[in-house]
DNA sequence: GTCTATAGAACGATAGAC
DNA sequence: GTCTATCGTTCTATAGAC
């Protein structure tokens, strides 16, 4: 899945979702200000006020954007978080279930092709470096919800660990979901050519073991 | 430790270290772009040319208070490893051992009081999501060496592992502490105050345990 | 070495023609 | 809705007085 690009969309919607994937990878490539209006006019084919004529800002129109991506992955994860219920039964989930619907749908997404492999990878990285107010109201308001779901998920899998111990750890899990995409396009390097850094299947799989076992080791049972 | 302010520093070594003191702070909460040399002058009492006379450029002068910081910690890290092997005579250390001489010096750098709190984990988050060219120079320079120095005690700790495993989840490993440090002003909020971000020793200390035990369940014995 | 003044380019935003 | 032209601002960089 693009932007919503379906064959009825006007020529007003197809220029606006041009601006959204201009957006897209110059924001993941070079945050908000290194970000130019100029250039996401010119690489969207149109012209400099266009920008502000869809969206009012600079500032709206990156909002727009972080929305329309982030939105579509945590839908997933809540998928994903219900097909483990529903294959278990009464019994609660296990950890690495839990932390898998937490992280697959991101690979789901990375996998697609309609972005360069690094670009959301990048963009997810950017939303915690990024320390304008408006990418921490985001972030409140997209993943403020969604962490308490899986916090509770996690209460019943693990009813008598403290709730200290709960959120310090899934906060570690998450940090190194997300440290993790931000570093991988360095993984080669670093690797000395051991490990290929095109298999993001690869990483996410590695990362759901990894997170998985640092979670268990640091909660107190 | 700060940037060097002995007593026989002179005038110009002074403006020297407080533009660098001034680009530490600016840089990290914005940015390479979102850093302008009129607002590290004014932070800095001097003025606008005074950047390009000490450094020639703005890219040069971030370099250079880059260099600055990553070093120390780095050779804290080397002295962290040495002791651990004279602790442990010939035997091999253990992951935890190793990741903590990975991990640790970093958490002395930020109790240090020469920085806010968030300064250096925001610091390093940067070095991860700033695309420019010149970082990733940096980023190799400073961090190619120490990583086969980790990798060659890693070996010797888990002779029977491949050595994909090794760089996979070393490479998770620091993904997981750079998320961390990344992430760490967001922990206050995202635990519903559960957890106080004020503790980073607490932060480095469940780190350590979480980046072992993920370690040590990624690599085929 | 420190500073003022300014060149020269790029920025976000907007007015108004079509 | 799309586009050109341009305003007012801000940026890095530099020249030259002291």
């Amino acid at each position: 899945m693009s932007y919503p690009s379906n064959i009825t969309s006007t020529r007003a919607e197809k220029t606006r979702n041009r601006l959204l994937k201009s957006t897209e990878s110059i924001f993941a490539n070079r945050g908000f200000s290194g970000l130019t209006l100029r250039e996401v006019a010119q690489r969207s084919q149109t012209n400099l006020a266009s920008a502000h004529y869809h969206f009012g800002s600079k500032e709206a129109m990156v909002l727009e954007m972080l929305k329309s991506r982030v939105k579509p992955i945590n839908q997933r994860r809540m998928e994903c978080l219900q097909e483990a219920r529903e294959k278990t039964g009464d019994k609660p989930l296990t950890t690495q279930q839990i932390l898998q619907a937490l992280i697959l749908p991101i690979g789901e997404e990375i996998a697609k092709s309609t972005h360069s492999r690094e670009t959301l990878a990048q963009l997810v990285a950017r939303t915690f470096t990024e320390p304008a107010r408006f990418i921490e109201k985001m972030h409140r308001k997209f993943f403020g919800d969604l962490c308490e779901i899986f916090m509770d998920e996690l209460r019943r899998t693990h009813p008598h660990s403290e709730e200290e111990d709960l959120y310090w750890n899934l906060h570690l899990a998450i940090s190194s979901m997300l440290g993790a995409l931000a570093q991988h396009r360095r993984l080669k390097d670093f690797s000395k050519g051991n490990c290929k850094e095109e298999d993001t299947q690869e990483m996410i799989e590695r990362l759901v073991v990894f997170a998985s076992h640092g979670f268990e080791a640091g909660i107190s049972k």
